[in-house]
This record gives structure tokens, sequence and C-alpha cells, in this order.
DNA sequence: ATACTGTTATATACTAAACATAACAGCTAA
DNA sequence: TTAGCTGTTATGTTTAGTATATAACAGTAT
């Protein structure tokens, strides 16, 4: 797993690490019941204090993202499948949201959105359907 | 013009003013050398420190939205109309980039995000086509 | 035992946000 | 002209959140 933090971002350290492996864990990229890096190992490689790492493997642990023993380690939850599902929609659904709410208020209709869609798509050049 | 703020909420009080009177502007709520509220009524009706208010005109100023005049008050800057277009875009395109972000990770395609925007749009009850 | 894990406690530093208060300055209408 | 609005500036305080350092303690495994 590959985490990059920005020391200058107003999100904070323990906030991009929790993103990090959240993303990393909803994308399969850790698997269940694998073994995060100890605290103190990932804390030395971003070159911060433990505690800023405890404390987001701390709220991961309350989110259910994974589970902690001491003296052994952390490791990723096992999770329903369902769940994650729902959890990933719903990172959709608050952007959606949000656009629609801007849309309503703009009168902007759905042809205009699809647009912005498309060009965005064709910038990152990924195909979106 | 209807301010409503959250004391709870993690984002600042002078951050929720300035995006109400954003929207309000921009959705043509507030009108082109329409009279903003002065600092201290407003800081009146919210309950809140008038340098709260003032933190908010002032960047609302800097950031072309509203013009201050000492001994007159606030008032919206008139604004290049295709300018204006531009920053509603961009707010969509925002959540639009994030969208797709989400979407090449979890490997979701258009039709499902199609289906979320139905299903939200639909929920609030809006005519989105 | 040693060397890893995580945990806890204490204390410090820094910053952003919000506030209170007071004094000053420009505009305008009575 | 003055009273009562506007905005401006200065000073100081409080609070909460973030991040740090250090030290000591506790569980696990070889």
């Amino acid at each position: 797993m590959n985490i990059i933090i920005s020391n200058s971002s107003s999100v904070p350290i323990y906030e991009q690490i929790k993103q990090a492996i959240k993303t990393a864990i909803l994308s399969y990229e850790l698997k269940e019941d694998e073994n995060l890096p100890s605290v103190r190992n990932l804390a030395n490689d971003l070159r911060i204090s433990f505690l800023t790492v405890k404390k987001a493997y701390d709220e991961l642990e309350e989110e259910g993202y994974i589970k902690t023993i001491q003296g052994k380690g952390s490791f990723v939850a096992p999770k329903n499948i369902e769940l994650m599902k729902e959890e990933r929609r719903r990172e959709i659904e608050k952007h959606v949201e949000e656009i629609i709410k801007i849309a309503k208020i703009y009168n902007i209709n759905k042809s205009e959105i699809d647009d912005i869609f498309n060009y965005i798509a064709s910038e990152e050049d990924i195909d979106i359907n």
C-alpha cells in the first residue's frame, strides 16, 4: 500500500491516512485479514508521530474497517460485501446530491451535466461507459 | 436573503456565510448592486460577532463577488455573465471529478452512476431531464 | 530474554476560528 | 451640524483541533 500525505494540505494528516486506507480496503487492494503496517513503522515511513497514525487506526477501527489486537497489530476487518457496496455507493451519492442541489438552484439540466461528465472523462483518458 | 448557519458544523461560520451569499448571487437571488445586510446587522441576526461577518465579507470582496464602501455598506458586484457561468460549471466539475475518481477505483460504470442520479433526483422530487 | 506489536499518560506547540471591547472614520438624512 | 447609521482597526482572550516528543507499560512470538 502506498500512502502519500501532504503536509501543507488543510486536511489533517490522520484524515489523509484514513482516506488512503479506506480506499485501499474498498478497492480490494487490501484484502480481508491482511496485515496493516504497524503504527510505528508507518509513522517512520511517513516521518510523522506514531500518535497521529494511531489516531487514524483508532478511528478506522471505530468505523469497522480494521481490527487491532494489542501485541499483534492491525488487520483489515472481514466485511459484509453488501455493506461495502453500500458504502462505495454512498460516497458517490454524496457528490450526486451536491450536483443536483446546484443544478436545481441554477437551472442546469441533465444533458449539461452529462456534457461535463464526458468532458472530465475524456480529459482523464478513461472510458466511463 | 435567508442565511442559516450551524454552530455545530465543522465548516467555519464565516465559510457558511460566504457560501450562502455566493449561492444567492450566482442564482440571481441577489442582484447586481443590491445592498447586503450590514456587518453588524447580520451579526446580530445570526447572533455572532461582527468580526466573523466581516471576515466573510472581506473574502467575498477579494473573490470579486461583492464591493464594500466604508460608511455606505456592501453591495453585489457587477459580474461578467460568462464568468458566472464558468463558476457555476466549476462547482459541478469538482463533484464530477470526485465521482469519476471513485468510479475509476471501484470499477463503477456510467449506467450505475445514472441510476444514482435518477434515484436522488426522484427522492428530491425534481425533474432532472 | 529480546524484539517486535499496541497502549497510555503527560506535556508542549501551533494554528484557526470566534469572540469581546474599544476607538476610529466615512456617509447621509434629519 | 449632529445623530445614527455604515465600515475599519487594534488588542487581547478563549477554545478546539492537530501534531508532536518522551517515557513507561502491556501483550505476542521466537
